[in-house]
DNA sequence: ACAAAATATTAGGCAAGCCTAACTTTGCGC
DNA sequence: GCGCAAAGTTAGGCTTGCCTAATATTTTGT
């Protein structure tokens, strides 16, 4: 067994195969084929290296689905990809497509740890009374012709507008994490942390308890436990212990 | 000719071949086989693609140098390896053995474009007032356990500090670009823009004037052309018109 | 129900990049 | 100058990942 490591080629057809099915039920050689921008001949060939790693669920003629494991491996690679390219847009202004491009190359170049890092990175950004939306507005007009000393007037004067307002309203942070055990009924968030492991991580993963994705908490049973909620349109029961290892951001309502 | 697209191992090559030419006069095909991690001839088959396309010179059993397009692509190749590192050293605080092994896959993923923007987004990281060292401090505490209100104090502690501090300084930026051509002598610089092209752009690059090097000015003649200065060791001579052209940041000392 | 069309697979081939093993050339010590 | 070790090259082979052409299967329309 051990590690699995899959050639940036495998990891694509993995990635595309795991976009067609949150869609449809199953993957068609030839959406494959177009997605991946290669004849469907050379499809068939990873679809065969693919099941050999019990990636995915494929015998010729058959239905192609993700495996269990696929479809971890899947959403890992996905997440790279995501990660990579909320920096490049979010943070360097790099427009959708190139970023978008940009992003399904290097995800095959960077680490888990690196991924998180750059997660913490853009969170960062987004949430420090330092940096967020302005500080990256500042940015884009610091690329600009000649702007250094018209910048820094007004980045100054943005800043102790922040710190103003940030001493007044109390809020440290721009926006609150929290944990999942902690989100009253009726509240939605944007799942940030899963530190959930082992088989139970998979259930939620493939349920589509994803990084990124926005969960509402619906009701919760008399004991508090189980706790019902909704995520990608299902209604999903979790047990409140597994709730207390997911982490994410409280949305406005 | 054209596009010259190489491939990430020609790319990677040339750049093992840049950093051993600019130590040694010439580069032998075993140290080259060593730091690519790769056997002697698999060396000889990617010389013959690179002099194919006359990026360097070789022939067999020969002298192997780059050609003057082959120092322009390597350094080209270089720069992006080196803007990437640097990214995920100062910025993301990755240690810079992976750091470099990561930005070398990457290295390979991104665009000029997007390169220069990740230049300026360091540069500016460095030198707003709302950020610099004391901001990325801030976050690498925020990647620690239980860190936010805890950094948030610290946080907005330090920018009431820096906006203080900047008021009373008069100083908008943290440090200040300079044209090379209003260096006084004696002063050293270190390069962060270099707006020339075509030849000259290219022997200059040669001469070791490259983005991130330290360059001193020695001597301006009575009419204030040339300009003498020192790079990485060697006395260059330049026309003040060129220096027009190259910026970089004034240092301390 | 069955032919035609669409979809998928197989067979065979090619380029890139690496390898090992066998060879040639170079250059150094004596 | 000569002989030998080190360095470099060539030949041939392997894997990955793509292709085209031919074949097989499934789906669709009547
Ligand atoms: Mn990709
Ligand atoms: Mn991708
Ligand atoms: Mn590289
Ligand atoms: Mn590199």
């Amino acid at each position: 067994m051990s590690e699995m490591v899959l050639s940036k080629s495998l990891e694509d057809y993995l990635e595309v195969i795991y976009h067609i099915v949150v869609v449809e039920q199953a993957a068609k050689a030839k959406d494959i084929a177009q997605k991946m921008q290669v004849k469907a001949s050379s499809v068939t060939g990873a679809l065969r290296q693919l099941a050999e790693r019990d990636l995915v669920n494929y015998s010729p003629y058959d239905q192609i689905t993700l495996t269990r494991k696929g479809m971890e491996v899947a959403q890992d690679v996905v997440r790279r990809h995501e990660v990579l390219k909320d920096f490049l847009i979010k943070v360097l202004s790099i427009d959708e497509s190139e970023a978008d491009s940009v992003a399904c190359q290097m995800e095959h170049a960077v680490t888990t740890e690196i991924i998180d890092r750059f997660t913490k990175f853009i969170e960062f950004v987004e949430r420090c009374p330092r940096a967020g939306d302005s500080w990256i507005k500042g940015f884009d007009y610091y690329c600009g012709e000649k702007p250094q000393a018209d910048y820094c007037r007004k980045c100054i004067t943005q800043t102790v507008e922040n710190f103003e307002t940030n001493l007044k309203s109390g809020d440290e942070m721009n926006e609150s994490t929290v944990r999942l055990n902690q989100v009253k009924p009726g509240s939605r968030v944007k799942i940030t942390t899963n530190k959930l492991s082992g088989v139970t991580a998979r259930r939620f993963q493939e349920m589509g308890l994803t990084i990124g994705s926005i969960v509402k908490v619906e009701r919760v049973a008399p004991l508090g436990d189980p706790v019902e909620i909704i995520v990608k349109g299902y209604n999903l029961s979790l047990r409140k212990e597994d709730l207390d290892k997911i982490e994410g951001i409280l949305l406005e309502d």
